[in-house]
DNA sequence: CTGTTAGCGCCTTCAA
DNA sequence: TTGAAGGCGCTAACAG
């Protein structure tokens, strides 16, 4: 038993299937009244669903919105996702989503798929990559992007722009200053502590991970400090983990020569609050305190991770209205109306965030 | 500038749109070797993306599967999805994903998009509700998916079944064994604690909430322990918090008796890990201590939350395997093979994890 | 205001 | 093996 169509209601109803349409979906017509109603008896009777592919196929949009993230299990993702999932219901579409575990590659084959089924918009998170390994799968990506907005697509990026995309029109990127507000964690890191930093940083090449570092150590210099030391793992709380390992046993092998802990030796800033969690895992695994022996700051202040002890110092960012701009900037329309801005990134706004994880004792 | 289409191609490629087409997909006729490579190259010299809903309309399938949660920023829904997203992947489908807020009538509105757009199966994540403000919503939301299933769609839920929906053929059941675990957690917390149990629960009529209750005064009950005091409040940290709170000063009032506190005043089994995050949260707040003024315990085993310290005794979930499960529940030939099980529901396990947040000196 | 006529892009019988 | 024809369900131009 398939679901029944426009055609058996409109039969049903006793008019032409123009009409059953007219009445069934938003058209500029208004059919009478009575007749209305009795289409609507009739579509409701039958259970009538119209089928989306079909009215899809017929005015070629979609009503969907893709969605690729490198992993929506990633409480990033997530927040971001939610945005999107809430954008995306104020312009009465659905949201595809795609995983990518970051990969160009997969990225490429995201948007193809977008495209195979008429997203009307595309909206990019998580960080690209400027690896040279990449570099063909980034063509590849910015060319499928391309083809996509040649086509009528429109995309949001999230972050920077993908590499090799040209700004074509539909093309948006929303830009996050994590440059600027790395900066400004290390200022005001550098205001309370005068010992040295290190930075644990995401594999060379990422975006989001290389603006961070370079901000972060701007801010030292500004501060007249010497650079940080970085270490780079994986973007991930485990890559988190494991510098946290490899800096337990430095501070271990320092306090061992001074005798004891007399307060921390570090201050560490991981690019990311996962990673940030990772390392205060491995540090206390090891049997070091926050702050007390080591203080440490994150970036993103995840939500999930709030109530995290001690309280993560980290920089706000508002995730979940990232998600909702990238998805409004793609909506037909946005950059009409009074708005002079149209087609200039976005701008988004974060927060130095300092807590209980990066107070140095008086 | 549209898409090009499979006309276009087989034009260029002088040959009829049936034989690009079956060039261009997995069709069981193999036509001429060297006609297939002009058909290929032609193709992709036109950059051609087949148009997924064309193809869906004619063969009335999509490709896709629909998602429906609470909230996708929520952690548990999150590892849910991704867990599905993993399974799609493998069906080589996408996911669409709707989020409800847990309201029956908006997860009526997603079955019905998903119908509409033609999903090959839905998974529904997400407590089912049997409050009486729901019993209207409910009963739609069951009629629309039989209606899903009896067009040929496939759908499993996740835990309960949809209040009302019959046992159609295409719709399964990924039973959580909640009540069961829960038994066994008050079973092995009664073994290290005699004081009193209090319960943080989410609203009445919420099924995982109150299985989750129900096997913990049945495990309380077999210990012979007086049944716990339920708390009820919103399902989310928030709802834990507010419970918190009252338990604070609860806890508070009795060391005020007592003179100083001697050991944990309660033990407290919050129906989700995030709820007992937030109760958590709401203790430290008010000055108390885990596990010296309350033990606590949650359920769900959340991954981003085994970072929190003190560490959260719970019981461990595979939510991710719990996605993958329910999405190959809804694959096509499922059910066939070799398994005589077919039809019946999926069973899952799960693991009580005892840890630092119960732990009571001795 | 309603009904009729063409497709949207593809797949799938059929006949050649 | 390949091509021609019809239809999937709906909408958008026309005509009445």
């Amino acid at each position: 038993m398939a679901a029944s169509t426009l055609t058996e209601v409109a039969r049903l109803a006793g008019v032409s299937p123009a009409t059953a349409s007219r009445v069934l979906n938003g058209s500029a017509r208004k059919p009478g009244k009575d007749i209305a109603d009795r289409v609507r008896q009739a579509a409701d009777s039958l259970g009538y669903i119209p089928n989306a592919q079909a009215q899809g196929l017929a005015k070629s949009s979609s009503g969907l919105i893709g969605l690729i993230v490198h992993d929506i299990a990633d409480p990033y993702f997530a927040a971001i996702a939610r945005g999107v999932q809430d954008a995306a219901r104020e312009q009465r579409k659905m949201v595809l989503l795609a995983t990518t575990g970051g990969a160009p590659a997969e990225e490429k084959e995201a948007v193809a798929a977008f495209a195979a089924r008429r997203a009307d918009s595309i909206v990019i998170a998580g960080s690209r990559s400027s690896r040279t390994e990449d570099r063909d799968d980034n063509a590849e990506l910015a060319a499928e992007l391309d083809r996509y907005c040649r086509n009528g697509g429109r995309v949001a990026v999230v972050g920077h722009p993908v590499v090799g995309a040209s700004a074509l029109e539909g093309y948006h990127v929303i830009a996050v200053p994590n440059e600027e507000l790395a900066r400004a964690l290390a200022t005001e890191l550098a205001a309370g502590w005068n010992g040295d930093f290190v930075v644990i940083g995401g594999p060379e090449g990422l975006f989001t991970s290389d603006d961070r570092i370079r901000g972060f150590q701007e801010g030292l210099a500004k501060a007249g400090r010497a650079p940080a030391e970085i270490l780079r793992n994986s973007f991930n709380r485990a890559g988190g983990y494991e510098a946290g390992l490899t800096l337990a046993a430095r501070i271990k092998g320092g306090q061992a020569d001074t005798g004891e802990a007399t307060g921390p030796r570090l201050c560490i800033f991981a690019v990311n609050d996962v990673m940030a969690i990772g390392a205060a895992a491995a540090l206390r695994a090891e049997g070091l305190r926050i702050p007390r022996d080591a203080t440490i700051a994150g970036f993103d202040d995840i939500e999930t991770l709030r109530d995290f002890r001690p309280a993560l110092s980290t920089v706000r960012l508002p995730l979940e209205e990232i998600g909702r701009l990238a998805t409004r900037a793609t909506a037909p329309g946005a950059d009409g109306g009074d708005d002079h801005d149209a087609g200039l990134p976005q701008q988004i706004t974060g927060e130095v965030t300092l807590r209980r994880s990066t107070e140095v004792a008086a």
